[in-house]
DNA sequence: GCTCTACTGTTTATGGCATACGCGGTATTG
DNA sequence: CAATACCGCGTATGCCATAAACAGTAGAGC
């Protein structure tokens, strides 16, 4: 019944009588904009008068075309998402199939990652989002898995990716801040967690830090998402097949 | 090198020179008051204003205990997440354990939802974040498995709970607004999709509003974690074992 | 053509926020 | 007793989102 307006608008469900003056922007250059200021100084400065700046407009003229801020947001959501990859072809494997849809996704999100700050206010109701999950759906059509069973699975898929870049942009921009660089990230964390841990309370930490687990250059962030992924796809196909996966 | 002031305080590392006049409050119960307000009126409202009238004490008062703010919503997340369940018997299965360490986990963000909005700025450094992560090191430690793919493990789970108790919470309060009961949330979201998609342009989708997957009653929120769980577990259980799990 | 009217972008105002700064007061240390 | 170092507070600054009132513009109906 309700749904908010500027989700109608995204689908171009709102007419406009072209009454009074012509309009001077559209909703795709206001949210260009501020992917400009959200890239350039993260999601704290998107702010209505610095997009509205980045546009040689006052402020309130975006309230013409945002019901409010978190109208904005959401389509900030949805741009970022940008279109799905190609749709797999019929015959292909289910399980390439998810791999590179959560790995385009990965590479969406990647290049905006400030945007994962963004805070969810609901299932996806935007015109991309819903195209992912057409295409996420596509991707399992020939599992056999149950409807709701295939939902589960890309929200587990989706929440995955999501969770994955947010800690890595998390991870390099806080070790950014003290001029460190990328290799020596993980490193950082390593010896600031020996600081804090004794041996006696935390002997599996303790482990791990003998082990030099945080400073194994070979084990990047692309590994860590192929671990990830491998793992939940195994999962599923015990769920598709009853059988482990080779 | 550069540990966080706020995490050295945590840890008990700031030694006080008890020279001048007593003090009023505790970082203990500012967190307190923190997680009142927030309970009460969800994160935006958890402002140092707020957060200062709830202690009969002026805004500036609480910045003598904390660096600034963000230092006190890392402190708000330690505390949500509390101290990690007792440790699993040696015996135990890892599978149950991992499992239950998780439900542990979803059980106390879920009753301080609204702090999952709180943006993550760094790996986990606090008491708590630290011991939970010591705890699922243990339930792992029958597996055998490498010390760095027992963290990427943990990290999978740890991602998984909160985007499921986030995202659960986000659905409730998004259709609470809305005056509807809980069992109508999901149908509502169909019911919402159904108005946007045409059946030519989102097959699969519409396929799945036919099969009334958003309507049926037997698939709850804890349903879902369950189902979530399972396949990482199985996932998981293909790597330790090599086999599948039965 | 003319007027009406809906729509445009703008200015100004309000109330909230985090936090920098400096004050007078207080309890411990020498 | 005096010095010191810390306490809690009041004030002030500069952001922020957004409500409200305003003057200009262009299409609709005559």
């Amino acid at each position: 019944m309700e749904v908010p307006e500027s989700v109608e608008i995204a689908w171009g469900l709102r007419e406009r009588p072209g009454k009074g003056p012509k309009r001077t922007l559209t909703l795709e250059h206001i949210v260009e904009a501020a992917l400009r200021v959200g890239s350039a100084e993260g999601l704290p400065a998107v702010s209505m008068s610095k997009i509205a700046a980045e546009l040689d407009v006052s402020t309130m003229a975006l309230y013409r075309y945002v019901a409010s801020k978190g109208d904005l947001l959401m389509l900030i959501t949805d741009a970022v998402l940008g279109p799905p990859p190609p749709l797999p072809e019929p015959g292909d494997d289910w399980r390439d199939g998810v791999y590179r849809w959560a790995d385009a996704m990965r590479a969406a999100l990647q290049s905006h990652p400030w945007s994962l700050r963004i805070p969810i206010t609901g299932p996806g109701l935007m015109p991309n989002h819903v195209a992912w999950m057409e295409a996420g759906l596509r991707c399992l059509r020939g599992t056999g898995l149950a409807p709701d069973t295939k939902m589960a699975a890309l929200l587990l898929v989706n929440g995955f990716v999501r969770t994955e870049v947010a800690l890595l942009a998390d991870l390099r921009d806080a070790f950014d801040a003290s001029k460190v660089t990328e290799e020596e990230m993980l490193s950082g964390y390593g010896r600031s967690l020996a600081r804090l841990i004794d041996a006696q309370r935390f002997p599996e930490i303790h482990e791990l830090l003998e082990a030099r687990a945080f400073d194994m250059p070979g084990s990047g962030p692309d590994d860590e998402f192929a671990f990830g992924m491998e793992r939940i796809l195994d999962g599923l196909a015990v769920l598709v097949t009853g059988k482990p996966p080779a």
